[in-house]
DNA sequence: GTCTATAAAAAGATAGAC
DNA sequence: GTCTATCTTTTTATAGAC
């Protein structure tokens, strides 16, 4: 797995722009300061990448596919033996949480995007046909297949236990800009979950 | 209510600095853009406001307090005759989403504070002290003492109510990036009220 | 207060040598 | 591919006249 001088560069630049966008957003991060962050000259980071601009979306993209997947390893762990599915929605919403919250460019990304979409379409179509809700979709009707969920509309029950729980995350720390506890994420999280259930449980315990 | 030359001028730069930022951002807007859209020279747009940031605050500011104070108004007139929770929640709330989208700049608004807290920590104060939640709050503290819903925590059940329904229409608009439907919205709502409702609810008559 | 003109710096992008 | 040096445009902010 060597990687030649040209390609260690490329990565270099990457990583760069992911840590600077993420830092200090789009159109103050200057082509210069990336360049002088990854080492190398800027005439070497036009050559690679064309553009400032199709820096960012690749860099953007890429981080967000990522994330996705982990997002999606871990949901999908959760199967086939859940018997609880209060704890198990809590234990595995939290390490979501926790491996978006891990790394700083990942938290930041929401952000980002948010804040430049309007005036780059292409990030609304990023955003549209990868979004994460699909994937909490999958885990309600698999949930509701095994007689843990009472969810008619099983997209409508994932976007509210998205909002009750990454919503709120969401919300009280400002897309990602105010780090939380761990105790108030738990918290958060915690009584999302119990709202949902009261909401969509089925066969709970008293 | 005559205004001076003067102070026409301000409220011009005012509002075309509020125009220009809600839909170009903040980096992205040129102090020049501003005059020429307000009809002055740039010199009387420094000469008012001292320098970008500090305009760019007092529009945020003002914009802000004007939409808080509409959503406390819509919000403070549900009280004394409520008898059906439900109906009440989501007429009031439907008035209150109506009402910030109603104007594209408020609609905006919230994508602004996003992009730029992490540059101007003065927003994250701004935001911290007069949120909306306290007047949700006090909404649900309201409707729980008329024994119209059962939340030990008010502040709790208000964030989950928020995150139900504002949560979610900011969520799926992007931050107003997308202009959803009015069906859409009212969805949201009444499945988000229902879903409050199924937690937090009362005497639902069965 | 208001304007025109200008300074001063920064940023995106490219030319040309190696 | 990579670098140094440069072009061009834009932007914030100010000087100075009226």
């Amino acid at each position: 797995m060597q990687l030649s001088v040209s390609e260690r560069k490329r990565a270099d630049i990457a990583r760069a722009a992911l840590v600077l966008f993420a830092r200090d957003g789009y159109e103050r991060t200057s082509v210069d300061a990336i360049a002088a962050e990854a080492g190398v000259s800027k005439r070497t980071v036009y050559s690679h990448y064309g553009d400032k601009e199709k820096l960012f979306l690749l860099v953007v993209s890429d981080t967000y596919d990522q994330m996705r997947e982990r997002f999606a390893e871990i949901i999908g762990r959760m199967t086939g033996e859940v018997t609880d599915a209060e704890k198990s929605l809590i234990a595995t919403i939290r390490e979501a949480v926790a491996e978006v919250s891990h790394s700083p460019e990942r938290a930041l990304l929401l952000r980002l995007v948010i804040a430049e979409m309007p005036h780059m379409p292409v990030l609304l179509e990023l955003w549209r046909n990868r979004g994460i809700t699909p994937i909490l979709t999958s885990l309600v009707t698999r949930l509701a297949a095994a007689g843990l969920l009472s969810a008619d509309d099983p997209e409508q029950a994932a976007g509210h236990l998205s909002a009750l729980t990454f919503g709120q995350i969401n919300s009280r720390s400002m897309m990602g800009t105010i780090l939380l506890e761990q105790a108030e994420i738990d918290q958060i999280i915690t009584s999302g979950v119990h709202v949902f259930l009261c909401a969509y449980g089925a066969g709970k315990p008293a």
